[in-house]
DNA sequence: AAAGCTATATGATGACCATCATATGCGCTC
DNA sequence: GAGCGCATATGATGGTCATCATATAGCTTT
Protein backbone atom coordinates (compact mmCIF):
# COMPACT_ATOMS: atom_id res chain seq x y z
CA UNK A 1 0.00 0.00 0.00
CA UNK A 2 2.42 2.58 1.09
CA UNK A 3 6.09 2.96 -0.93
CA UNK A 4 8.83 2.05 0.70
CA UNK A 5 8.06 3.54 4.06
CA UNK A 6 6.83 0.35 4.92
CA UNK A 7 8.92 -2.75 4.94
CA UNK A 8 7.76 -5.58 6.48
CA UNK A 9 9.85 -8.08 8.09
CA UNK A 10 13.31 -6.70 8.22
CA UNK A 11 14.46 -7.17 11.39
CA UNK A 12 14.52 -3.93 13.67
CA UNK A 13 11.61 -2.64 11.57
CA UNK A 14 8.67 -3.36 14.52
CA UNK A 15 10.33 -1.06 16.71
CA UNK A 16 10.40 1.83 14.32
CA UNK A 17 6.58 1.17 13.93
CA UNK A 18 6.41 0.56 17.58
CA UNK A 19 8.15 4.18 17.93
CA UNK A 20 6.17 6.09 15.33
CA UNK A 21 3.31 4.35 16.86
CA UNK A 22 4.04 5.69 20.53
CA UNK A 23 4.93 8.73 19.25
CA UNK A 24 1.25 8.96 17.39
CA UNK A 25 -0.41 8.19 20.96
CA UNK A 26 1.49 11.01 22.33
CA UNK A 27 0.34 13.66 19.67
CA UNK A 28 -3.35 11.90 19.98
CA UNK A 29 -3.57 12.21 23.73
CA UNK A 30 -2.60 15.77 23.87
CA UNK A 31 -5.05 16.57 21.24
CA UNK A 32 -7.80 14.49 22.43
CA UNK A 33 -7.01 13.86 25.66
CA UNK A 34 -6.99 10.73 27.45
CA UNK A 35 -10.47 9.28 27.53
CA UNK A 36 -11.02 10.96 24.04
CA UNK A 37 -8.51 9.13 22.61
CA UNK A 38 -9.41 5.54 20.68
CA UNK A 39 -7.35 3.12 19.36
CA UNK A 40 -7.85 4.05 15.77
CA UNK A 41 -7.07 7.76 15.99
CA UNK A 42 -3.54 6.48 17.25
CA UNK A 43 -3.38 3.80 14.72
CA UNK A 44 -4.49 6.48 11.79
CA UNK A 45 -1.81 8.50 13.16
CA UNK A 46 0.62 6.04 12.73
CA UNK A 47 -0.59 5.15 9.13
CA UNK A 48 -1.58 1.72 10.12
CA UNK A 49 -5.22 0.38 10.69
CA UNK A 50 -6.59 -0.31 13.97
CA UNK A 51 -6.02 -4.17 14.47
CA UNK A 52 -2.62 -3.93 14.18
CA UNK A 53 -2.29 -1.97 18.32
CA UNK A 54 -2.54 -5.09 19.76
CA UNK A 55 0.14 -6.57 17.59
CA UNK A 56 2.71 -4.20 20.19
CA UNK A 57 0.41 -3.51 23.24
CA UNK A 58 -1.29 -5.55 25.38
CA UNK A 59 -3.82 -2.90 25.75
CA UNK A 60 -5.17 0.54 25.33
CA UNK A 61 -4.41 1.33 28.80
CA UNK A 62 -0.59 -0.03 28.49
CA UNK A 63 0.14 2.31 25.34
CA UNK A 64 -0.65 5.57 26.87
CA UNK A 65 0.98 4.66 30.14
CA UNK A 66 4.14 4.63 27.89
CA UNK A 67 3.07 7.64 25.82
CA UNK A 68 2.81 9.39 28.99
CA UNK A 69 7.06 8.83 28.78
CA UNK A 70 7.11 10.00 25.20
CA UNK A 71 9.71 12.89 24.99
CA UNK A 72 8.01 15.85 26.00
CA UNK A 73 8.86 19.09 23.61
CA UNK A 74 8.77 21.47 26.21
CA UNK A 75 9.78 19.86 29.16
CA UNK A 76 13.08 17.88 27.82
CA UNK A 77 14.09 19.52 25.02
CA UNK A 78 16.03 23.04 25.40
CA UNK A 79 19.81 23.23 27.06
CA UNK A 80 19.68 26.93 26.40
CA UNK A 81 19.61 29.33 28.89
CA UNK A 82 16.35 30.08 31.43
CA UNK A 83 15.30 33.46 29.27
CA UNK A 84 15.18 31.56 26.14
CA UNK A 85 13.45 28.51 27.59
CA UNK A 86 10.70 30.40 29.07
CA UNK A 87 10.50 32.60 25.50
CA UNK A 88 9.66 29.54 23.97
CA UNK A 89 7.76 27.79 26.46
CA UNK A 90 5.42 31.08 26.19
CA UNK A 91 5.35 31.47 23.11
CA UNK A 92 2.39 32.09 21.16
CA UNK A 93 3.58 28.94 18.99
CA UNK A 94 3.27 26.99 22.22
CA UNK A 95 0.05 28.05 22.79
CA UNK A 96 -1.05 26.66 19.35
CA UNK A 97 0.59 23.79 19.36
CA UNK A 98 -1.24 21.75 22.21
CA UNK A 99 -0.18 18.51 19.98
CA UNK A 100 3.28 19.01 20.20
CA UNK A 101 4.22 20.70 22.96
CA UNK A 102 4.01 20.44 26.54
CA UNK A 103 2.13 17.43 28.27
CA UNK A 104 2.25 18.58 31.68
CA UNK A 105 0.22 21.69 30.46
CA UNK A 106 -2.39 19.65 27.86
CA UNK A 107 -3.02 16.72 30.21
CA UNK A 108 -2.32 18.20 33.73
CA UNK A 109 -5.74 18.47 34.75
CA UNK A 110 -6.51 14.96 33.07
CA UNK A 111 -3.65 13.33 35.66
CA UNK A 112 -5.58 12.98 39.04
CA UNK A 113 -7.57 10.24 37.73
CA UNK A 114 -5.34 8.32 35.58
CA UNK A 115 -3.79 4.86 36.31
CA UNK A 116 -0.95 4.58 38.34
CA UNK A 117 1.27 4.29 35.93
CA UNK A 118 0.75 7.20 34.06
CA UNK A 119 0.68 9.03 37.55
CA UNK A 120 4.18 8.04 38.04
CA UNK A 121 5.55 8.89 34.50
CA UNK A 122 3.80 12.11 34.27
CA UNK A 123 5.71 12.50 38.01
CA UNK A 124 8.62 11.64 36.78
CA UNK A 125 8.23 14.47 33.86
CA UNK A 126 7.54 17.02 36.24
CA UNK A 127 10.01 16.54 38.78
CA UNK A 128 12.11 16.71 35.21
CA UNK A 129 10.72 19.67 34.25
CA UNK A 130 11.70 21.43 37.45
CA UNK A 131 15.16 19.90 37.73
CA UNK A 132 15.98 21.45 34.25
CA UNK A 133 14.74 24.78 35.98
CA UNK A 134 16.22 25.19 38.80
CA UNK A 135 19.25 23.86 37.25
CA UNK A 136 19.79 26.86 34.37
CA UNK A 137 18.31 29.50 37.68
CA UNK A 138 21.22 32.48 38.13
CA UNK A 139 21.00 31.10 41.59
CA UNK A 140 21.41 27.53 41.41
CA UNK A 141 23.03 26.18 44.06
CA UNK A 142 21.77 29.03 46.91
CA UNK A 143 19.21 28.13 49.29
CA UNK A 144 15.76 28.37 48.04
CA UNK A 145 16.60 27.93 44.37
CA UNK A 146 14.85 24.87 43.84
CA UNK A 147 11.87 26.31 45.96
CA UNK A 148 11.69 29.30 43.50
CA UNK A 149 11.89 26.69 40.85
CA UNK A 150 8.90 24.78 41.57
CA UNK A 151 7.33 28.52 41.81
CA UNK A 152 8.55 29.07 38.20
CA UNK A 153 7.42 25.86 36.88
CA UNK A 154 3.95 26.46 38.65
CA UNK A 155 4.00 30.02 36.87
CA UNK A 156 4.93 28.28 33.66
CA UNK A 157 2.26 25.85 33.63
CA UNK A 158 -0.57 27.84 35.02
CA UNK A 159 -0.08 30.98 32.04
CA UNK A 160 -0.10 28.06 29.67
CA UNK A 161 -3.00 26.47 30.48
CA UNK A 162 -4.45 29.92 30.98
CA UNK A 163 -3.66 31.01 27.69
CA UNK A 164 -4.66 27.95 25.93
CA UNK A 165 -8.31 27.45 28.19
CA UNK A 166 -9.29 30.98 27.13
CA UNK A 167 -11.47 31.60 23.98
CA UNK A 168 -10.45 35.18 23.60
CA UNK A 169 -6.88 36.19 21.73
CA UNK A 170 -6.35 39.24 23.89
CA UNK A 171 -6.63 38.04 26.96
CA UNK A 172 -4.65 34.49 26.17
CA UNK A 173 -1.63 36.98 24.83
CA UNK A 174 -2.18 39.00 27.86
CA UNK A 175 -1.53 35.77 30.07
CA UNK A 176 1.30 35.23 28.07
CA UNK A 177 3.19 38.66 28.04
CA UNK A 178 2.23 38.82 31.96
CA UNK A 179 3.93 35.53 32.72
CA UNK A 180 6.89 35.82 30.72
CA UNK A 181 7.82 39.84 31.68
CA UNK A 182 7.47 38.46 35.13
CA UNK A 183 9.73 35.39 35.33
CA UNK A 184 12.28 37.13 32.97
CA UNK A 185 14.34 39.82 35.18
CA UNK B 1 -38.74 5.30 45.81
CA UNK B 2 -37.80 8.11 47.69
CA UNK B 3 -39.69 9.73 50.47
CA UNK B 4 -40.11 13.44 51.07
CA UNK B 5 -37.54 14.75 48.85
CA UNK B 6 -39.28 13.75 45.52
CA UNK B 7 -42.54 15.96 44.96
CA UNK B 8 -43.20 15.03 41.63
CA UNK B 9 -45.50 18.12 40.28
CA UNK B 10 -45.58 20.85 42.63
CA UNK B 11 -44.55 24.29 40.92
CA UNK B 12 -41.26 25.52 41.07
CA UNK B 13 -40.09 21.89 41.98
CA UNK B 14 -38.66 21.39 38.37
CA UNK B 15 -36.31 24.10 38.63
CA UNK B 16 -34.84 22.77 41.44
CA UNK B 17 -34.11 19.26 40.38
CA UNK B 18 -32.74 21.41 37.43
CA UNK B 19 -30.28 22.43 39.99
CA UNK B 20 -29.38 19.32 41.65
CA UNK B 21 -28.88 17.78 38.22
CA UNK B 22 -26.28 20.88 37.29
CA UNK B 23 -25.02 21.04 40.44
CA UNK B 24 -24.26 17.06 40.31
CA UNK B 25 -22.75 17.01 36.57
CA UNK B 26 -20.41 20.42 37.62
CA UNK B 27 -18.94 17.65 40.37
CA UNK B 28 -19.25 14.63 38.55
CA UNK B 29 -17.21 16.58 35.51
CA UNK B 30 -14.30 17.72 37.95
CA UNK B 31 -14.36 14.53 39.05
CA UNK B 32 -14.50 12.71 35.61
CA UNK B 33 -13.67 15.04 33.06
CA UNK B 34 -15.57 16.04 30.22
CA UNK B 35 -15.62 13.41 28.25
CA UNK B 36 -15.72 10.41 30.92
CA UNK B 37 -18.82 12.08 32.34
CA UNK B 38 -21.84 9.94 31.31
CA UNK B 39 -25.14 11.04 31.76
CA UNK B 40 -25.94 7.75 33.52
CA UNK B 41 -23.12 8.92 36.28
CA UNK B 42 -24.79 12.49 36.72
CA UNK B 43 -28.43 11.20 37.43
CA UNK B 44 -27.33 8.77 39.77
CA UNK B 45 -25.23 11.69 41.28
CA UNK B 46 -28.43 13.64 41.57
CA UNK B 47 -30.52 10.70 42.58
CA UNK B 48 -32.32 10.03 39.73
CA UNK B 49 -32.11 7.76 36.59
CA UNK B 50 -31.01 8.33 33.17
CA UNK B 51 -34.12 8.53 31.54
CA UNK B 52 -35.14 11.81 32.62
CA UNK B 53 -32.24 13.59 31.73
CA UNK B 54 -34.08 14.07 28.70
CA UNK B 55 -36.92 16.38 30.50
CA UNK B 56 -34.11 18.80 31.33
CA UNK B 57 -31.98 18.87 28.87
CA UNK B 58 -31.66 18.17 24.87
CA UNK B 59 -28.08 16.44 25.17
CA UNK B 60 -25.28 15.86 27.35
CA UNK B 61 -23.65 19.20 25.59
CA UNK B 62 -26.08 21.43 26.86
CA UNK B 63 -26.12 20.11 30.47
CA UNK B 64 -22.08 20.37 30.27
CA UNK B 65 -22.00 24.22 28.71
CA UNK B 66 -24.24 24.89 31.79
CA UNK B 67 -22.31 22.90 34.45
CA UNK B 68 -18.97 24.99 33.83
CA UNK B 69 -21.35 27.88 34.50
CA UNK B 70 -21.66 26.35 37.74
CA UNK B 71 -20.56 28.03 40.63
CA UNK B 72 -17.09 27.48 41.51
CA UNK B 73 -16.46 27.38 45.49
CA UNK B 74 -12.75 28.60 44.73
CA UNK B 75 -12.64 30.88 42.13
CA UNK B 76 -16.35 32.82 42.88
CA UNK B 77 -16.58 32.23 46.88
CA UNK B 78 -14.69 34.26 49.61
CA UNK B 79 -14.53 38.04 49.94
CA UNK B 80 -11.84 37.59 51.86
CA UNK B 81 -8.27 39.40 51.58
CA UNK B 82 -5.49 37.98 49.33
CA UNK B 83 -3.83 36.24 51.93
CA UNK B 84 -6.57 33.99 53.57
CA UNK B 85 -7.80 33.44 49.47
CA UNK B 86 -4.46 32.49 48.41
CA UNK B 87 -4.13 30.34 51.97
CA UNK B 88 -7.64 28.28 50.96
CA UNK B 89 -6.90 27.81 47.40
CA UNK B 90 -3.66 26.73 47.81
CA UNK B 91 -4.60 24.31 51.06
CA UNK B 92 -4.12 20.54 51.14
CA UNK B 93 -7.91 20.22 51.36
CA UNK B 94 -8.03 21.93 48.03
CA UNK B 95 -5.54 19.84 45.86
CA UNK B 96 -7.58 16.72 47.44
CA UNK B 97 -10.92 17.79 47.11
CA UNK B 98 -11.29 18.29 43.23
CA UNK B 99 -14.23 17.33 42.75
CA UNK B 100 -15.87 20.30 44.75
CA UNK B 101 -12.67 22.85 44.01
CA UNK B 102 -11.31 25.16 41.62
CA UNK B 103 -13.31 23.86 38.24
CA UNK B 104 -10.52 25.71 36.18
CA UNK B 105 -7.58 23.71 37.56
CA UNK B 106 -9.57 20.95 37.46
CA UNK B 107 -10.51 20.91 34.01
CA UNK B 108 -8.22 23.71 32.43
CA UNK B 109 -5.89 21.62 30.35
CA UNK B 110 -9.39 19.85 28.91
CA UNK B 111 -10.59 22.97 27.83
CA UNK B 112 -9.10 23.91 24.50
CA UNK B 113 -11.01 20.60 22.92
CA UNK B 114 -14.29 21.79 24.34
CA UNK B 115 -17.57 23.09 22.47
CA UNK B 116 -17.43 27.01 22.02
CA UNK B 117 -20.37 27.57 24.50
CA UNK B 118 -18.15 25.38 27.23
CA UNK B 119 -14.77 27.56 26.92
CA UNK B 120 -16.97 31.17 26.55
CA UNK B 121 -18.20 30.08 30.21
CA UNK B 122 -14.19 29.14 30.79
CA UNK B 123 -13.26 32.39 29.60
CA UNK B 124 -15.95 34.32 31.67
CA UNK B 125 -15.04 31.79 34.74
CA UNK B 126 -11.37 32.68 34.44
CA UNK B 127 -11.91 36.50 33.81
CA UNK B 128 -13.71 36.44 37.07
CA UNK B 129 -11.14 35.50 38.73
CA UNK B 130 -8.80 37.27 37.80
CA UNK B 131 -10.75 40.34 38.67
CA UNK B 132 -11.58 38.75 42.14
CA UNK B 133 -7.69 38.71 42.77
CA UNK B 134 -7.10 42.25 40.89
CA UNK B 135 -9.24 43.66 43.04
CA UNK B 136 -8.04 42.46 46.47
CA UNK B 137 -4.44 43.38 45.85
CA UNK B 138 -2.83 45.93 48.11
CA UNK B 139 -2.05 47.96 44.59
CA UNK B 140 -5.22 47.50 43.27
CA UNK B 141 -5.82 50.80 40.53
CA UNK B 142 -2.10 51.21 39.97
CA UNK B 143 -0.35 50.76 36.93
CA UNK B 144 0.58 47.25 36.33
CA UNK B 145 -2.12 45.57 39.00
CA UNK B 146 -4.12 43.64 36.25
CA UNK B 147 -0.72 42.15 35.01
CA UNK B 148 0.25 41.27 38.27
CA UNK B 149 -2.99 39.20 38.55
CA UNK B 150 -2.83 37.51 36.07
CA UNK B 151 0.65 36.44 37.27
CA UNK B 152 -0.55 35.28 40.60
CA UNK B 153 -3.93 33.56 39.14
CA UNK B 154 -1.29 31.39 36.49
CA UNK B 155 0.81 30.61 39.14
CA UNK B 156 -2.56 29.61 41.80
CA UNK B 157 -4.06 27.55 38.66
CA UNK B 158 -0.45 26.23 38.08
CA UNK B 159 0.76 25.28 41.50
CA UNK B 160 -2.96 23.39 41.94
CA UNK B 161 -2.77 21.21 39.01
CA UNK B 162 0.71 20.15 39.67
CA UNK B 163 -0.04 19.32 42.88
CA UNK B 164 -2.97 17.39 42.65
CA UNK B 165 -1.53 15.85 39.28
CA UNK B 166 1.91 14.31 41.18
CA UNK B 167 1.37 10.83 42.91
CA UNK B 168 3.97 12.08 45.67
CA UNK B 169 3.05 13.51 48.57
CA UNK B 170 5.81 15.51 49.38
CA UNK B 171 6.68 17.37 45.75
CA UNK B 172 2.58 18.03 45.98
CA UNK B 173 3.18 19.67 49.31
CA UNK B 174 6.27 21.59 48.09
CA UNK B 175 4.80 22.68 45.54
CA UNK B 176 1.27 24.10 47.42
CA UNK B 177 3.73 25.79 49.53
CA UNK B 178 6.55 27.18 47.60
CA UNK B 179 3.46 29.06 45.77
CA UNK B 180 2.36 30.01 49.22
CA UNK B 181 5.13 31.60 50.13
CA UNK B 182 5.86 33.31 47.24
CA UNK B 183 2.41 34.57 46.74
CA UNK B 184 1.86 36.38 50.81
CA UNK B 185 4.51 38.77 51.48
C1' DA C 1 -61.97 11.57 45.88
C1' DA C 2 -61.45 11.11 40.95
C1' DA C 3 -59.23 12.73 36.72
C1' DG C 4 -55.68 14.84 34.45
C1' DC C 5 -51.24 16.84 33.99
C1' DT C 6 -46.42 16.30 34.22
C1' DA C 7 -42.03 14.84 36.30
C1' DT C 8 -39.43 10.81 36.54
C1' DA C 9 -38.57 5.62 35.41
C1' DT C 10 -38.08 1.75 32.37
C1' DG C 11 -36.58 -0.35 28.55
C1' DA C 12 -35.36 -0.33 23.53
C1' DT C 13 -32.42 1.15 19.78
C1' DG C 14 -28.49 2.36 17.30
C1' DA C 15 -23.86 4.16 17.35
C1' DC C 16 -19.24 3.71 18.67
C1' DC C 17 -15.32 1.37 20.48
C1' DA C 18 -11.86 -2.00 22.42
C1' DT C 19 -10.41 -6.37 21.69
C1' DC C 20 -9.46 -10.54 19.21
C1' DA C 21 -9.48 -14.35 15.57
C1' DT C 22 -8.22 -14.90 11.26
C1' DA C 23 -6.59 -13.49 6.57
C1' DT C 24 -3.11 -11.37 3.55
C1' DG C 25 1.05 -10.16 1.57
C1' DC C 26 5.89 -8.64 1.87
C1' DG C 27 11.00 -9.96 2.22
C1' DC C 28 14.13 -13.14 3.78
C1' DT C 29 16.29 -17.65 3.42
C1' DC C 30 17.50 -21.59 0.91
C1' DG D 1 12.80 -18.01 -7.41
C1' DA D 2 9.76 -20.54 -4.34
C1' DG D 3 8.08 -21.05 0.08
C1' DC D 4 7.72 -19.43 4.74
C1' DG D 5 7.50 -16.42 8.81
C1' DC D 6 5.99 -12.42 10.69
C1' DA D 7 4.00 -7.62 10.59
C1' DT D 8 -0.10 -5.57 9.40
C1' DA D 9 -5.19 -5.68 7.66
C1' DT D 10 -9.90 -7.16 7.79
C1' DG D 11 -13.87 -8.26 9.88
C1' DA D 12 -16.52 -10.09 13.90
C1' DT D 13 -18.03 -9.72 18.71
C1' DG D 14 -19.42 -7.89 22.96
C1' DG D 15 -19.81 -4.04 25.85
C1' DT D 16 -20.91 0.72 26.81
C1' DC D 17 -23.33 4.81 26.10
C1' DA D 18 -26.47 8.58 24.37
C1' DT D 19 -30.91 9.20 23.03
C1' DC D 20 -35.78 8.44 22.79
C1' DA D 21 -40.54 6.26 23.12
C1' DT D 22 -43.43 4.84 26.30
C1' DA D 23 -45.03 3.63 31.04
C1' DT D 24 -45.87 4.98 35.86
C1' DA D 25 -47.06 7.62 39.73
C1' DG D 26 -47.78 11.99 42.62
C1' DC D 27 -49.78 16.56 43.08
C1' DT D 28 -53.54 19.54 41.96
C1' DT D 29 -57.92 20.91 40.76
C1' DT D 30 -62.63 20.42 40.99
Amino acid sequence: MRSAALRRTTPGRKDATHERIVGAAARAIRRSGYGGTGVAEIMKDAGLTHGGFYAHFASREAAEGLAALERVAGAAAPRRALPALLRAYLSRAHVEGVETGCAVAALGSEMPRQAPGVRRAATRRIKEMIDLVARQSPDWGRPGAHQHALVTVATMVGALVLARAVDDPQLSDAVREAALEHLTP
